[in-house]
DNA sequence: GGTATCGTCAACCATCCGGTTGAATATGCC
DNA sequence: GGCATATTCAACCGGATGGTTGACGATACC
């Protein structure tokens, strides 16, 4: 039935996962890359990557011999949904929130 | 550190539990009351409650023989807040979105 | 062709998860 | 006291998870 929720949400499970979910906010990066701040095997972490592919959270795209994972917010979006669904929070103006970290982003710029 | 979204998530990464959570929606249910729906046994419905109680999801209040179960949607909340703003681990991007979430409701206010 | 790099596969291990059953602990009722 | 109801505990089971290591298949480079 929702086994789609089931596996977002158990991806998101996990602080491994997260931090590379906020990782690759920043750009699409090679497997190799995102193994690099954590103290795991590169395997571990390839795991982890299938993981969030199946979830749809990323898509992982090899091209020549390096496999470049990218960032897929449709399956989080579904996960606010659900939790809005709840109708305990106001909606969540998702445009309102992709400028303001426009706005950081350029706050941040030297 | 971040065990607390940890346990959140992965109690909302199971159908059952995220059932249950709906149906508490519509009122405060004792614990044999909220197994009644389900095909399963008191004790596995026990253990989901457990989880759902650890991960601060619901609170359970005994009175007399009977333990009421009830939702506490703030730590949901933090869920959708992480989602929304993933990859805000640093404490100025907290605050700022905070603040974003302020400005936002201000100006929705009539 | 030979070698280094990128990434996964396979086998293994410890632990947790979701479920069962049966016994145990409260509490309420007569 | 004695019995029924509400809920959890304890032990068990099969399967998933998160990690390791070592071998392996591709691709790039010289």
């Amino acid at each position: 039935m929702d086994t789609e929720l089931d596996a977002v949400f158990a991806a998101l499970a996990d602080p491994t996962r997260r931090r590379i979910l906020s990782m690759l906010l920043e750009d699409d990066m090679a497997v190799t890359d995102v193994a690099e701040p954590f103290e795991m095997s590169l395997a571990a972490i390839s795991k982890h990557l299938a993981i969030l592919t199946r979830a749809g959270l990323i898509s992982q795209d090899k091209r020549g011999r390096v496999k470049w994972c990218r960032l897929e917010p449709d399956a989080m979006r579904a996960a606010t949904v659900w939790i809005q669904g709840f109708g305990l929070f106001e909606p969540v103006d998702f445009d309102a929130f992709e400028r303001f970290l426009e706005r950081e982003r350029i706050g941040d710029a030297p």
